[in-house]
RNA sequence: UGGGGCGUCGCCAAGUGGUUAAGGCACCGGGUUUUGAUCCCGGCAUUCGCAGGUUCGAAUCCUGCCGCCCCAGCCA
């Protein structure tokens, strides 16, 4: 199954949304939208990052602007080309095209050429701090630090000084630019920042061209201004950081920006350099699953999951491996909203989405997860008939298969009860049940094994109620779905479950970390039989079990011949619940 | 003891001085149903962190408390 229809949510309305609304409204940036999402390229998309990317596609769309795909790459021992190329099927997968692709790294010559302007403005100045040094000059929350020592070097010596950084003259750690802001300000990112650090490490874009590297504040914000990004969409821990990301820009002000940008915007690297304002917003954080990139790496890493794409982790390539739709992950944020609140969604309104729009468009299909046989004994032996199904119950558009019926069928294992509890609809000795599709049936007799287990179940099908037939519209409670025993297929199935036991698997308050919270039971593997015309399913196929859930046809491991299928989420049970 | 944010139903979230305080999810009833699914109908905050104040009128304005989150990387 394809993601080819999307259900494209009507946009929610929110704070930002208001702000660019506003912002057209003014003629400001020209009635311009630009947005960009700017990950670095350290790791797996999550379930977090869809939220950002969401948004920032979303409002580009909406508005007939731009979005960007700019990696963040500005510190190259922590990144890797495995990431950068994970980064962009992932956009693709979730249904996104981005207008342009940058990298912080190509603006590594015109943010140096911003770096000397800002030493000739008197406004930065290179530091021979060790980094302990600095952090003790720095002061505390409480306290106002001190001055630098070599922050009233003349412009003519940080000049040179700062050529040779870049000449390669200095080891890693013995210089740094900074800023010259305020030593005593309450906002600690005010109190003279780094703004390039000596890093003789090789970029995974720039190779070995540069030894000195950029900080984020310092990129991001004069990224941001030459790509001509009109609303700069980040979250809540940059609050603190405004005020620096808005000081670049006055500093160097897009006048002389443009004269810097003009070449690099005929190469069409930058787009029409202007002011972007930077607006903070929640992260999307969900219940029952961690979302930090180290977090997910040391799940990988320690081998407590099978890697990035293990159904299990809220990583964009393990929810698709998951068989959720990127359409329910894109209704998913519409529907969480976007708020400065922090907050925490239940995992199950994710299930919602994923549920709403696996029921529009998955075929249906049987399949018997644990096996129990049944056999019709007032049927003969020999006896074999197919039988038409919709692939839908309302949507007859997705055709019909066929299925075999026989004698002796396998039906779930719960689907019987020796001694039901009570409102249980389906099969108990002496009372009757519907197989799907087929007619009502009676149970005569069952065969336990010595363990007291129940090996057999045998019925008599009641021929007056069979399809077609005046009969069939008798009313029974329950019906039960069934696979024929001699036609059906074998198949691994494997059952997926919440990765973690707790709601906040962060919280210690239990004395435990979030790696003993983890669930044990969040992966179970079944040998199951379904019926034949899944044996056409192709991989990410995605198939609704009836009365089971929804599954998908393993992405790497499912092949013709060998079935494999993962659970995506279960239907919506109210008898399970009210148990 | 510094700076920056945020507090509306179990979970999200509208609301921008006059609305019966939207909506979704969850939950609880009822109906339809050859999936205990889907679908449909109905219910679900005299109250907006707390306490004062302004006002004819406050979730919305003011004051004071309380609670939660972020910041002291040459990470992003």
């Amino acid at each position: 199954m394809t993601d080819a229809a999307p259900s494209t949510p009507a946009p929610a309305n929110h704070f930002i949304r208001q702000i660019v609304l506003s912002d057209i409204a003014a003629g400001k940036h020209g009635g311009r939208v630009a947005t960009r999402f700017p990950p670095e390229p350290n790791g797996y998309l999550h379930l977090g990052h869809a939220k950002s990317i969401c948004l920032n596609f979303g409002l580009a769309a909406e508005f007939s602007g731009t979005c960007n795909l700019r990696y963040d790459d500005t510190n190259p021992s922590r990144e890797d080309v495995e990431y950068v190329d994970a980064i962009q099927a992932d956009l693709v997968w979730l249904g996104f095209r981005w207008s342009q692709l940058h990298h912080a790294s190509d603006y590594f010559q015109i943010l140096y050429l911003c770096a000397e302007k800002l030493i000739a403005l008197g406004s930065a100045f290179v530091c021979d701090l060790t980094a302990e040094e600095v952090r003790e000059y720095r002061g505390t929350l409480t306290q106002a630090g001190r001055n630098s020592p070599y922050r009233d070097r003349t412009i003519d010596e940080n000049l040179d000084l700062f050529r040779r950084m870049r000449a390669g003259e200095f080891a890693d750690g013995s210089r740094t630019l900074r800023a010259k802001i305020d030593m005593s300000s309450g906002n600690i990112n005010l109190r003279d920042p780094t703004l390039y650090r000596v890093r003789k490490v090789t970029h995974q874009n720039t190779g070995d061209a540069w030894p000195i590297y950029p900080m984020y504040d310092f990129a991001h914000s004069l990224s941001d201004a030459a790509e001509g990004i009109t609303h700069s969409l980040c979250t809540l821990e940059f609050e603190d950081h405004r005020p620096l990301y808005d000081w670049f820009l006055d500093q160097l002000d897009m006048p002389a920006m443009a004269e810097l940008v003009e070449p690099m915007r005929h190469a069409g690297l930058a787009g029409r350099p202007g002011r972007p304002q930077q607006i903070e917003f929640a992260r999307g954080n969900l219940d029952f699953t961690v979302m930090s990139k180290r977090k997910l790496m040391a799940l990988v890493t320690d081998g407590l999951v099978e890697g990035w794409d293990d159904p299990r982790m809220p990583t964009l390539v393990g929810a698709r491996r998951r068989g959720y739709p990127a359409s329910a992950i894109r209704v998913f944020w519409e529907r969480a909203g976007v708020t400065k609140q922090n907050s925490v969604i239940e995992y199950g309104v994710l299930e919602g989405c994923v549920r709403e729009e696996l029921d529009a468009r998955a075929p249906r299909r049987m399949a018997v997860l644990d096996p129990l046989k049944l056999v019709i004994t007032n049927l003969d032996a020999t006896h074999e008939e197919t039988i038409d199904f919709p692939n839908h119950p309302k949507n007859p558009d997705l055709g019909t298969r066929s299925v075999p019926f026989s004698r002796e069928l396998w039906i779930e294992r719960d689907d019987f009860l020796e001694v039901p509890p009570k409102g249980f609809h389906r099969l108990v000795p002496g009372g009757e049940v519907r197989l799907r599709g087929i007619g009502i049936v009676r149970c005569t007799d069952f065969v336990k094994h010595i363990d007291g287990s129940v090996t057999q179940v045998h019925c008599t099908l009641d021929l007056d109620t069979r399809a077609g037939l005046p009969g069939a519209d008798r009313k029974i409670k329950g019906t039960i779905h069934w696979v024929s025993a001699m036609h059906a297929i074998a198949a691994q199935v494997r059952i997926y479950d919440r990765l973690f036991t707790v709601a906040d698997p962060d919280d210690s308050s239990d004395g435990k970390t979030y790696a003993e919270h983890l669930n044990a039971d969040s992966r179970r593997v079944v040998d199951a039989w379904l019926e034949p015309s899944l044996a056409d399913a192709k991989p990410e196929d995605n198939v609704q079990f009836e009365r089971l859930g929804y599954f998908v046809a393993d992405r790497h491991d499912h092949a013709a011949g060998t079935p494999v299928f993962n659970r995506t989420v279960t239907l919506r049970d109210t008898f399970a619940a009210s148990r």
